[in-house]
DNA sequence: TGCCAGGCCCTCTTTAGGGCCTT
């Protein structure tokens, strides 16, 4: 199933859960999909200049050894802005993620980005209410999807959310008998109450 | 000094509290 945009799907590991409490990002993975298919993949370490924490470490497995030698944020992000420029993006529980993205594109000078940016996971708790939760790892097996590596490295959480994201818009085409869903739809839906959610798909379905 | 994320979302709500998600 196909949407009529493409879109970047994003996922950054970091020294922690937030920039303004000094944390920076230590990994940025993203997939680039057009047309329901993965097109392009991104994936850099970044040093973020201090050692990060045996907490980090363990969760994330990348450890100190990994970022000594690792490009610093600065030349990594700059890189990013232009695999990013132009495209909407997507990310689960993407406020997480779109705070360290403006964070260490205004440490470089760049301003934030202007695209859309949509949340799998604020949608995920739309379409599957059922779900034992909305963690991205349980959604990948409740969907049933495959794998794609280690959980909680970028790439890997990118090409996951990735699968889910086309899930999600396979599942809102059958539920409104739609063959094309507009990533506007999908803004829609995230910022529509749950009791609201049968309502929404119904009023978008083809009345053909 | 003391504290330390942020914001959505539900409910035993709205003059509030707590769970969920991300690292």
């Amino acid at each position: 199933m196909n949407t009529t945009d493409s879109v970047v799907v994003l996922d950054f590991e970091t020294t922690g859960l937030s920039p303004r409490q000094g944390d920076r990002a230590i990994e940025i993975g993203a997939v680039r999909v057009v047309e329901g298919r993965v097109v392009a993949r991104f994936q850099r370490l970044m040093n973020p200049g201090f050692r990060i924490s045996p907490f980090i470490e363990s969760y994330t497995g990348i450890d100190n050894a990994m970022l000594r030698d690792a490009p610093p944020c600065a030349e990594v992000m700059h890189e990013f802005a232009g695999f990013i420029e132009g495209h909407r993006l997507v990310a689960h529980n993407a406020a997480f993620d779109r705070r360290f993205l403006e964070a260490e594109l205004d440490a470089i000078g760049l301003a934030p980005h202007a695209e859309a940016f949509a949340c799998s996971m604020r949608i995920a708790r739309r379409l599957y209410p059922q779900a034992p939760n909305h963690k991205l790892a349980t959604l990948v097996d409740y969907r049933g999807l495959a794998r794609q590596g280690a959980f909680h490295r970028a790439l890997a959480d990118a090409e996951m959310t990735a699968q889910l994201w086309l899930g999600m818009l396979a599942e809102v085409a059958q539920r409104a008998g739609r063959s094309l869903v507009p990533f506007g739809l999908m803004q829609r839906l995230e910022g529509t109450p749950k009791r609201a959610v049968d309502a929404l798909l119904a009023d978008w379905a083809d009345p053909a």
